[in-house]
DNA sequence: TACTTAGTGGGCTCAAATCCCACGACTCGA
DNA sequence: TCGAGTCGTGGGATTTGAGCCCACTAAGTA
């Protein structure tokens, strides 16, 4: 990964009518470094988050690469179940997206109703470090309410 | 952080009708002692902070740093949701803000609700030492009361 | 009293966010 | 196959709000 800054900050934003949402210039930057070419991904019921996508892909290839071999090695036969699972949730969890002009993104079905937002409902977009997360106001807040008091002991955690 | 002295002192500000909010001299000048950039962060409900942004910068940035050279060498790669959080809330916690002519500051969206004052609303502007304190009135009086009885075993504790 | 300084109100401007409309591709039913 | 409706996309028009600047007032000072 280059030794980007982290990508913070805050903001209110609606969504069009055809569920378009328009990224601001301080987050939509840092995030399409190299290309227009974004990951959206259900991240919880009411937050949605993007990522670039050539990072994305060197995360998630890690990974899947980790899990193929091992079904290579015969690791998991028992585990049947839970490969397909992965598999589904591969196949549903992250699609491409593309920043248009104004940094408009248009939000697909099936992330729609994951967010929970309506046409024309408001959304926050919050730099999370590594991405940006797209939150339903009311899960942004329940969320918040529930973190903020962790906040000094993570940096501690993760610093040390 | 420079010898410098304590920023003290109590002051009584209205909030404009535009969310403009215009530090006191005595304030001020000890806070931008090199810039007029400041950090403002979300105390708790009521009352925001107000930092010099290279004092800011260099309390957290040590933590920050580390984790973002963690990062680089891929040894968070398994904390990537931790990672989220503490951008997220990082995030949320504080910006950046300038201080225009006149030592006026304008108070962000998010910060507004979160401080609960409406504007043409009174604060109390007040000095924390290393820092300027932004209240709302009633959550002022209300940590006062609360704390006031602490004081005289504080400054035993903090000077032994 | 005249002058200076700090705090406040408000006008102007520019850019960004939002609104709105138009076009074209596609789907579905008659 | 055609027309109506839906949806994605582009882009112009409008509105909103932040930044800049100036004017007015009150308080402190020589």
């Amino acid at each position: 990964m280059a030794s980007a800054d982290f990508i913070l900050g805050e903001f209110n934003r609606k969504i069009d009518e055809r569920f378009r949402l328009s990224i601001p210039t301080e987050l939509a930057e840092p995030l399409c470094e190299n290309s227009t070419d974004l990951i959206l991904v259900k991240e919880r019921p009411g937050c949605l988050s993007l990522w670039n996508s050539t990072h994305w892909k060197a995360k998630l290839d890690a990974g899947v690469n980790l899990v193929k071999a091992k079904i290579n090695a015969g690791r998991l036969e028992g585990r049947t179940a839970d490969v397909q699972m992965l598999g589904r949730l591969l196949s549903t969890r992250h699609r491409n997206v593309q920043l248009a002009a104004k940094q408009r993104m248009l939000i697909p079905e099936g992330f729609r109703e994951f967010l929970g937002v309506e046409a024309g409902g408001e959304v926050l977009i919050v730099g999370a470090a590594i991405c940006v997360e797209i939150w339903r106001t009311d899960a942004w807040l329940a969320n918040l309410e529930q973190q903020m008091p962790e906040f000094g002991g993570l940096l501690d955690t993760l610093s040390s």
